[in-house]
DNA sequence: GAATATAACGAACGTTCGTGCTATTATTTG
DNA sequence: CAAATAATAGCACGAACGTTCGTTATATTC
């Protein structure tokens, strides 16, 4: 591996975080040069673009998501264990200490829904995957027999997501100390709804 | 009314659209300026500083949600009626026109949950007092009987906005055509809930 | 209508933004 | 160790940022 690519991926690294923080167009190369003891411009020869720059953030991101989330949940045994691991790694990535500021996903989410562009549509598959493994995590436990054939797996996954949303706001801009609890009891609401023929 | 006051009311209502597809820190007051074919320094006069301009926006998108979505809820009667109104009105409301990016208020929440200062704290503010109409609409209809008395109006309310979020990344970001029928589903869901004496 | 207050303008400030070029170091390769 | 390549620094650019200034035009008040 050339040097390059060492320097690189530290500078992801820490656009990574920054962005979880003011977002990925709040990721300044300016002041990310200057966290990282680097020129502007000998940062910039990394990228070639700011757009490229947010892209390979995203791209990081994703693969430690990836690694944190999702690859040990689906190492879980099928139905409610494996719905619970990717609940609980959840909450964990999202006060994991490469992200100060949170879920970078949830950020940029926000930051991109009314944009159009190649960060945005790369975000746009990085979700729809996100809810998809959440959506046939349960419909694996469906068809295993833990979950009722009725319920719905999209429906399911947004209101999951919801809760996780929900408790990102709470926790984050409220300060809330009861976010994580309410958020766990959502859950497992939801659970048990999956559970019995309800709905 | 001075004339001031009339072009600085529908500076803010430009700002407060605009605001909700690029964030408070995305208006500019240079294109703000543009748009409602003003100078620069013309409209910077009306707030003297773009913090004020923020606070503003805030406080007339507060305005415009307490008219709109808060106001006539309140109007119906206590129970399902009530919180019926409370979420229907907030969907109208992220698609109201004056807001072509959804929801001022769930930008503003990821756009400023990590800095300090005024913003921050009116925003916390404006959340807080969300939160707590739908907590106590669903405890005075707990009061009158509808729902069960073991139901906590905290966790209902933080239920109720994870369905909304997940709702509005799912249409927004997504476009997801089927958004809007899971989150009335997952709303009846809670309702249900509320209902018999579930969790 | 004259006097006064308010509103809007145009130009400029210093800073920072993203992005080029060119030179100079480090590092890898032969 | 020399030659070739890669990585970083330095400098400059045009544009946009928020902000201040002095001045002009427009409303409001008497």
């Amino acid at each position: 591996m050339r040097k390059g690519d060492l320097t690189r991926q530290s500078i992801l690294e820490r656009a990574t975080g920054l962005a979880s923080k003011v977002g990925l167009d709040g990721v300044t190369i300016g002041a990310l040069a200057a966290e990282l003891d680097l020129s502007k411009s000998g940062l910039f020869a990394h990228f070639r673009s700011k757009e490229a720059l947010q892209l390979q953030v995203l791209e990081f991101g994703a693969t430690q998501f990836l690694e944190q989330v999702i690859r040990p949940s689906l190492a879980e045994p099928r139905g409610e264990p494996r719905l619970r691991a990717l609940f609980d790694r959840w909450l964990d990535w999202t006060r994991s200490s490469p992200l100060p500021g949170g879920c970078l996903f949830v950020q940029a989410a926000v930051e991109f829904d009314d944009r159009q562009g190649s960060v945005r549509e790369r975000l746009v598959g990085i979700q729809r995957q996100w809810l998809g493994v959440i959506a046939t995590s349960l419909q694996k436990g469906i068809d295993a027999g833990a979950f009722a054939g009725g319920v719905d797996p999209e429906q399911f996954a947004q209101d999951v997501y919801g809760v996780m949303l929900a408790y990102h706001h709470a926790s984050r801009l409220l300060h809330d100390p009861h976010a994580e609890a309410r958020a766990r009891r959502a859950f497992e609401a939801l659970l048990a709804g999956a559970r019995g023929a309800a709905h």
